[in-house]
DNA sequence: CGCTGTATTGACCTCCTTCAAATGCGGTGG
DNA sequence: CCACCGCATTTGAAGGAGGTCAATACAGCG
């Protein structure tokens, strides 16, 4: 059930297999339907959600209205591991796709801590993974142009996929709208929209029917320079 | 000698007497050249490295030689306190004026942590504010544009600055170039140049001789919708 | 078979970039 | 105190990436 979550911790820190019996099955699941919100701004949430299918996204929408998408979350993610020490969500949670969340308690979380050294070290180090994406999108952001900037993010979405256990070597399904990438780049949905259309043109990306096909993937990293090294999912040699 | 390190935690969370002096004089110091490496990319540094005065940026290049900043390094930030669980860095850490840098063993960073529940939560509390100025730049990156940006930023100092004891209410020193906001902001110098001027023409600051001065706070906050919430900064009503 | 949301297109506009040159300024040595 | 150097700031002109607005086509679905 929670395998995405295992698989992927697995990538930073070797679990032994009572931890990994002891993430098995936590608490109680949740099914979203699309577009519906997870946890709202302002939130403070008694429970830790985890995503274990579809995607999600952590937003901040402005005064005027404009929405900026601040991260995709995708099985095996944890929505809010940080707002037991924070306080309140400082941005929301919603489904991009229909979504099984799970719902652990806080306390199941504390305990796990304080008693399991590896367990703790393996969600330190997914919160700091977590972070290392954001740098790399801020870094798409302001460095990259539009093509190179949507080619980036199917290349991580492709390794992160994969280390969650979904999609294969070469696609993975892709449920997100125009709009949606939209707010993820900070541009547009119309120059999204013609963006796309020259990536089709290159043969670079297949995308339809709300799944993205990349046939040549080396092809697609070099066009866009991407180093799958922020994303430590490649156990580096000691 | 770390009080702007102890000053940015208590805003978090609160500290014993006891726990203030654990963290006050830990390890030695080095001083640092403006525009010298602090930590190179690659790194595995055996210390963990804290801001004490100056300020320093967390930076990556591309392979065409652009470089964006992600992060801006005040007094009281640490470098790299997450670098012992991930590995090496994926990213380097300059100075951008001279610095003093405080070198804390690693081994006292642990034994800190595994002893007093109060500095470990103080520590992953300023993560945390670390990773909600990471989303809020991305933010500022993505549907701002440049005059919001740079007085949003301004902003941002300006409170962050002030819960490390520097500056005063309306002004602060700022040591960056031009060339550093463009890489922060992700846009090109020249056009920071321009919109400088233009922030300057209706009065939103003064910026002269490496010290930025806000004349009139609340104005500049509209101006760009500024809301420190992100900031954690203030301690809110339970 | 119509409804609703998403994708696509066109025309026009503007923010920001590019390139290149000029100006200003803080520090250093004479 | 001045001359000079290197760096940062400023300016101009021209071009391009991406934005805006609004209409149209398309697709899934009850």
């Amino acid at each position: 059930m929670f395998s995405p979550l295992i698989r992927k911790l697995g990538h930073g820190v070797d679990l032994t297999e009572a931890d990994r019996d002891r993430l098995a099955c936590l608490g109680r699941t949740r099914q979203i339907g699309a577009r519906q919100e997870i946890i709202a701004q302002g939130d403070r949430p008694e429970d830790v959600h985890l995503v274990l299918s579809g995607f999600a996204c952590r937003y901040k929408v402005l005064r005027d209205g404009k929405r900026q998408i601040m991260a995709l979350l995708v099985p095996g993610d944890f929505c809010d591991l940080h707002v037991a020490i924070l306080g309140a969500m400082d941005h929301g949670i919603t489904a991009l796709s229909p979504c099984t969340v799970a719902e652990l308690p806080r306390a199941t979380i504390l305990n796990l801590t304080e008693n399991h050294l590896r367990i703790t070290r393996a969600l330190w180090w997914a919160t700091l993974v977590d972070e290392a994406i954001l740098r790399e999108w801020l870094v798409n952001m302001g460095q990259r142009e539009a093509h190179q900037q949507l080619a980036h993010l199917f290349c991580e979405l492709l390794v992160r996929l994969k280390a969650a256990g979904i999609g294969d070597a070469d696609g993975y399904p892709f449920p997100l709208t125009q709009v949606d990438l939209a707010e993820v780049l900070g541009i547009t949905s119309v120059h999204v929209n013609r963006t796309l259309q020259s990536l089709r043109d290159e043969n670079l990306i297949v995308l339809r029917g709300r799944r993205l096909n990349i046939p040549d993937v080396e092809r697609l990293k070099a066009y866009c320079d991407f180093d799958p090294a922020y994303l430590h999912l490649v156990k580096r040699v000691e």
